[in-house]
DNA sequence: GCTCGACTTCGAGTAACCCGAAGGAACTAG
DNA sequence: CTAGTTCCTTCGGGTTACTCGAAGTCGAGC
């Protein structure tokens, strides 16, 4: 049985949100103490879990609370929990390719700043450091 | 030259956000056309594109026109700009570890659904589809 | 001349936290 | 027994990065 500091520590999660979760409602499994302190057993922090991944692949606090209910329900909401899981599913491969390419993004910047930060001849200028600086104004007076 | 609907097509970013990020300052080289409308060539696409992809790995507005600004002012801030490019790299890995974390959890989740909506005997009940489920108050009245 | 569509600015709204004040139990030391 | 510390509680306002919508401008086509 932990207490929200301990669960917090444990699933590298803030207090401030898992409070947040439980009190939306995210978390069915979650009791108090006799001081109404939240406690979390191992249930209530795989829920808290599931629910941060679901988050964390783009699934708004009100759908998470909507498949958590569907879950409440029993069997007979499984097909629909299948597809909400499914599109989650979708978006986290996205997400995995959109890291990737950001990591070759980066990747190729710190090639570059490498490359200046080696060179003897501090004078030559690469272009590619980054794209031609033309500074404008942004905003019309 | 671009608008800003044909960039954000392009980007795959808002309108709004372009436009947002071009009010912070954060796109040096965009340009107004006699109708005060932003046009954007390909440098203004790549400062755009840099700014997301840093948005993008956690880094704030804030620090990203602070990046910009270390540009415009020449190669003496490189050492700077590396030290920053290489921070926002180690997000990036911890985002991709992430991402490959969510995968694996939400494939867990659809193969035991998919023998849930396989299984003949519809009536044994899987205790793993989801944790314990023990309804219970989460607020104190 | 009129409508259309794409642009402009600006101010307000939103989601999901995030923070801090104010207060209540429980433990620990003196 | 009191004081201090540490954890928790609720609650309301603040923050970030958009996101939206209203109201207006401009040039092209009919």
């Amino acid at each position: 049985m932990l207490t929200v500091k301990e669960a917090a520590t444990q699933l590298n999660m803030s207090e401030h949100t898992i409070r947040y979760y439980t009190d939306q409602g995210l978390v069915p499994s979650v009791q108090r103490d006799k001081n109404n302190h939240r406690i979390f057993d191992q249930s209530a922090l795989n829920w808290l879990q599931g629910c941060h991944n679901l988050r964390l692949t783009g699934m708004s606090i009100e759908n998470v609370k909507h498949y958590v209910d569907l879950c409440l329900q029993g069997k007979k909401t499984i097909p629909e929990r299948y597809q909400l899981i499914e599109v989650q599913y979708q978006h986290a491969q996205q997400q995995l390719k959109d890291a990737q390419n950001r990591i070759r993004f980066l990747e190729r910047k710190k090639q570059l700043y490498e490359a200046e930060l080696n060179s003897d001849s501090a004078d030559v200028l690469n272009p590619d450091t980054w794209p031609n600086i033309k500074v404008c104004p942004n905003k019309t007076k």
